[in-house]
RNA sequence: GGAGAGGUGCCUGAGUGGUCGAAAGGGGCACCCUGCUAAGGUGUUGUUCCGUUUAUCGGAACCGAGGGUUCGAAUCCCUCCCUCUCCGCCA
């Protein structure tokens, strides 16, 4: 979301962001409906304020006839405005919450994800001097990764982690965690199952609700809700990353200039319904419904020199974390095309997978500069007493499968056990090294 | 799940149909007085929107959220959300 008084103020280059995020959104009709909307809104606040001046004059005595009749009148057309009001509202909102944030002149111009532009590279993929085997075979072979169990019991997608499969994930998970805290993050855990208004704060929504061709999340219907036909409970939502939670845990809120910038890392369960890629990486762990993560989310000032300084420190540390693992990995920077309507500017983490021959996403890093502090009200007081709508970033710290999908695959050995990265040893049970058929 | 109580401004808390954006106290801020500290006095103290302006003024909305009744609602009615107490159930 942004400020309309922007949007009238700076419509060119309003107009060029939804060009070039390719959003379907006609600005002059924002604007024309703008226009109305304010017009009623005088109309009405008019009519309000005559209502008021009535309601005074009547006082503590019994109202006259003729007052009655006035209030009437004033009634009926207040009565009107506020429905024309709350129609034009509707479609105001509606074409609000498509407002994308201007890009930063930092971010490559393009039409799609094949016009992202890599721009680091680190490590080389590894040779293997034997065959070497895909992490299902791996998880198979070493009874850490069960999928046809997970599939009897969970359903397509579903997947079993054990034995050394299950310390990994959260070793991993341990290894993100304590690495962020050291690095000045605020660890949390979030809720999982959440308000509507949670995933549309962090731009998860089109609009300001779930519609039900939602692609990435679950909605939770629970027996209250059917109840008479009609819906007595408000629905809930299971996240797809802990940023949403992250980011809503201060909504509403004015913060205190001195608390920020406020870092924090939340470890969290990830759902993801995924009906949107039925037929894509059908196979392994690469595309699942659940997974753990942890996640890095800052909040600063509107600052957006401040905001890019964090983006960056943000990218080092997922850097680090693959650097340490011992993954090789590129860095892309996000076209506008591919990159959400919310954001700024975008870069995504790749690991190397070897069964795949190429990169995979490990992670994205986005900063939204005060697109999601609008939709969740979040503001902070400057020094002059003025209130102001924080900057958000986010960015991944590890999420469960990929890691492991990619560490399986670039520590094998020819026996077919796996090294465990060294960083994570200590996480392990025994400090075990290697990975080893039973 | 059953029974009850309640959600008001930065905080405590009054307000059950009109003079209430809201008493009172506390806190904060400004000034005054008082020869330290302390105490006292006066004033001020929310958010959002619209218009005007460019920094002033005017208007509207907001007393958990949404809807309704009424000439008029913080106050009455309905639905929902949340908090607290007791009982039950589960861990």
């Amino acid at each position: 979301m942004l400020d309309i008084n922007f949007i009238r103020e700076n419509k060119e280059a309003v107009a060029e962001a939804v060009k070039n995020k390719k959003i379907d959104l006609n600005l002059d009709q924002l604007l024309e409906i703008d226009e109305k909307r304010r017009k009623i809104i005088v109309e009405l606040d008019k009519a309000r304020a005559e209502r008021k001046e009535l309601a005074k004059s009547a006082k503590g005595e019994k109202p006259t006839q003729e007052q009655i009749e006035e209030g009437k009148k004033i009634k009926q057309e207040i009565a009107k405005l506020e429905e024309e009001l709350g129609s034009i509202n509707d479609e105001f909102e509606k074409l609000m919450v498509k407002v994308p944030t201007v890009p930063s002149k930092d971010a490559p111009i393009g039409k799609d994800d094949s016009e992202n532009v890599e721009i680091e590279k680190h490590g080389e993929p590894p040779e293997f001097d034997f065959q070497p085997k895909d992490h299902m075979q791996l998880g198979r072979d070493l009874d850490i990764i069960d999928f046809e169990r997970g599939v009897k019991v969970s359903g397509y997608r579903g997947y079993y982690m054990k034995n050394e499969g299950a310390s990994l994930q959260m070793a991993l998970m341990m290894y993100a965690l304590e690495k962020l805290i050291s690095k000045g993050f605020t660890p949390m855990i979030p809720p999982t199952l959440v308000k509507e208004f949670v995933l549309f704060g962090s731009g998860y929504f089109a609009g300001r609700h779930f519609d039900e061709n939602q692609d990435e999340v679950y909605k939770i219907a629970t027996k209250d809700l059917e109840a008479d036909g009609k819906t007595s409970k408000e629905e809930k939502f299971l996240i797809g990353t802990a940023e949403p939670a992250l980011l809503a845990y201060h909504a509403g809120e004015v913060l205190d200039k001195s608390k920020l910038p406020l870092k924090i890392c939340g470890f969290s369960p990830c759902y993801r319904s995924e009906i949107g890629s039925y037929g894509k990486d059908t196979k392994g762990l690469y595309r699942v419904h659940e997974f753990m993560k942890v996640e890095q989310v800052c909040l600063c000032e509107a600052d957006k020199e401040q905001a890019e300084k964090l983006h960056m420190e943000m990218l080092e540390i997922s850097k680090e974390l693959h650097r340490e693992i011992g993954l090789p990995y590129r860095v892309l920077e996000i076209c506008t095309g591919d990159m959400g309507p919310g954001k700024y500017r975008m870069f995504d983490m790749e690991a190397w997978i070897p069964s795949r021959g190429d990169y995979g996403e490990t992670g994205s890093a986005s900063n939204f500069l005060d697109w999601q502090a609008r939709r969740l009200n979040v503001k902070y007081k400057t020094e002059d007493d003025e209130k102001k709508f924080v900057y958000m970033l986010n960015n991944t710290a590890i999420p469960s499968p990929r890691f492991i999908i990619s560490i399986l695959e670039n520590y094998q050995q020819e026996d077919g056990s796996v090294k465990v990265p060294e960083v994570l040893r200590k996480y392990m049970p025994g400090n075990a090294g290697v990975i080893k058929k039973k």
